[in-house]
DNA sequence: TGTACATCAGTGAACGCGCGTTCACTGATGTAC
DNA sequence: TGTACATCAGTGAACGCGCGTTCACTGATGTAC
C-alpha cells in the first residue's frame, strides 16, 4: 500500500491482488471521504500498482465500489449485531435496543465514509436502479426484533413495531449524517438524543 | 435555456446574465441530481452561452453551486415557514408544528436534489470548513418555537424543547433522505409516520 | 537433471473525453462632440 | 443630424489535467518431457 512498489504474487495467487485493491480502495475511501475519490488511478496508486492491473480482477471502477460498499454493509450488520449479543437473550430487551442503536451511531461516527455508502448511494449500476438486498435489510430487521422484544416484555406500549423501527432508523440516520453533515454545530449529548429517540418512538414505558 | 440560443442583452443589462446562469444551475442540478453535473460548461450549454461568459458573473464554479445552496436555503426557509402561517397565530400550536414538519418533509421530497443541498454538503470551498449560518438555522429555530408553544400549551411534556426539536429534526431528515435514496422500499404512510414522530419526540400527551 | 515452453501477473503507452480556466478577440450599443 | 469612439456583453481557441479504458507487450514462474 502507500505508493510502496508491491511484490509481484507468485503464480496462482493473482486472486491476492483483489483483496489488495479492495482494501486499498476501501482505506482510499476513508481517508479521502467520498466516492468519487475512489478512482481506478487513485486505487492503483493506493496499492502500488499499475491502473490496468485492476481490470484483471474487476470489470470497471463501479465495480469497485459495489464490492466495498458489500463489505461496509457486512462490517456494519457485524458491528450491530456484535453489540446486540453482549446483552444475554431474552435478558433486558430494552438494553439489546440501545445496543443495537449505540452500535449503529458508533459505526456512523466512527467510519463516517463508509457510513455514508450504506445508505447514500444514489443510483446503482448500469440500470440506475436502486437495489436493497437481504445483506442491506439485515439490521433493521433485528431492530424490528428488538423492538418487538421489548414490546412482548412489557415495556414498549408501541402497537406496531415495525412502523416504531422505521422511526427509530430515521431518526439514527439523520443524527447520524447530520452529526457528519455539521461537526461544528453544538449537538445535545449522544446518549441523552437516543434516549429521547428510543423512549419516545418505540413507546417504552417509564422515565429514562 | 435548454441549448437555444440567447439573446445578447442590452447594454447596462448584462446582470441580467447572472440570473439566468443561476436559474440555469438551479434547473440543470434538479434534473441531474447531484452537484458534480452542475459543472461550467453544462451550465453555460443549458444557459445557451459560452463558458467563459459565465466568469463575468461568478468567481468560480463553486460560487455557483455556493449561491444555488444559499437559494435553496431561502426557498426552504419561506416554505416552512408559509406552512406554519397557515394556522393562526397561537390557535392549535400542535397544527402548527405538524404543519412546519409536514412542509419539511413536502419540500424533501418534491425537490429531493436541491433538498440534499442543504445539508449534505460535505465541504465548503477553500478551508476545508462547514458553515452553518443564521440562513440555515432558521427552519430549526422555528422548530424548536413551535415545540415551546406545544409545552406552552401543556400539549407537550417536553423538558427539553431544543432537544427534542433536535430529535425531530434528526428524524425528519432521515426520513427525507432514506425516502429519497431507497425508494423502492415498502414504506408506511408519510401521515402515520410523522405522527409517531411528532408525539413520540415530542411527548404530545394524548393520543393521535 | 536440464531445458523448452506455456501460462500467468502485471506493465507502459496511448486513446478520447470533459473538465476549469485563461487569453486575446469581436462586434453591437450607446455617447460625446 | 452625423460620426468617431469608448464601453460592454460575450466568444472561440487553447492550455493542462485526471479520468476510464484498450492494447500490445514483458518477464518471472512453474511444468512437461
Amino acid at each position: 500500500m502507500n505508493d510502496i512498489v508491491r511484490e509481484r504474487n507468485r503464480r496462482g495467487e493473482g486472486a491476492r491482488l483483489r483483496a489488495d485493491i479492495l482494501a486499498g480502495a476501501t482505506e482510499l475511501l476513508e481517508q479521502a471521504g467520498s466516492e468519487e475519490a475512489v478512482t481506478l488511478r487513485a486505487v492503483a496508486r493506493q496499492v502500488g500498482i499499475s491502473a490496468p492491473s485492476i481490470y484483471s480482477h474487476f470489470p470497471d471502477r463501479e465495480a469497485i465500489v459495489e464490492a466495498i460498499v458489500d463489505g461496509a454493509f457486512a462490517d456494519f450488520n457485524a458491528a450491530i449485531k456484535a453489540a446486540g449479543d453482549t446483552v444475554e437473550a431474552g435478558q433486558d430487551p430494552l438494553a439489546r435496543l440501545r445496543a443495537g442503536c449505540t452500535a449503529y451511531l458508533r459505526f456512523a461516527a466512527e467510519r463516517p465514509n463508509r457510513y455514508r455508502l450504506l445508505f447514500e448511494r444514489r443510483k446503482m449500476p448500469g440500470s440506475g436502479q436502486f437495489r436493497f438486498s437481504s445483506l442491506r435489510a439485515q439490521s433493521f430487521d433485528l431492530l424490528i426484533a428488538n423492538v418487538q422484544d421489548c414490546v412482548d416484555a412489557g415495556i414498549s406500549a408501541s402497537a406496531d413495531p415495525e412502523l416504531a423501527a422505521t422511526a427509530i432508523w430515521a431518526a439514527l440516520h439523520g443524527l447520524a449524517t447530520l452529526h457528519a453533515n455539521l461537526p461544528e454545530r453544538p449537538w445535545p449529548d449522544t446518549g441523552v438524543l437516543l434516549n429521547t429517540i428510543i423512549y419516545g418512538l418505540a413507546q417504552i414505558t417509564g422515565e429514562p
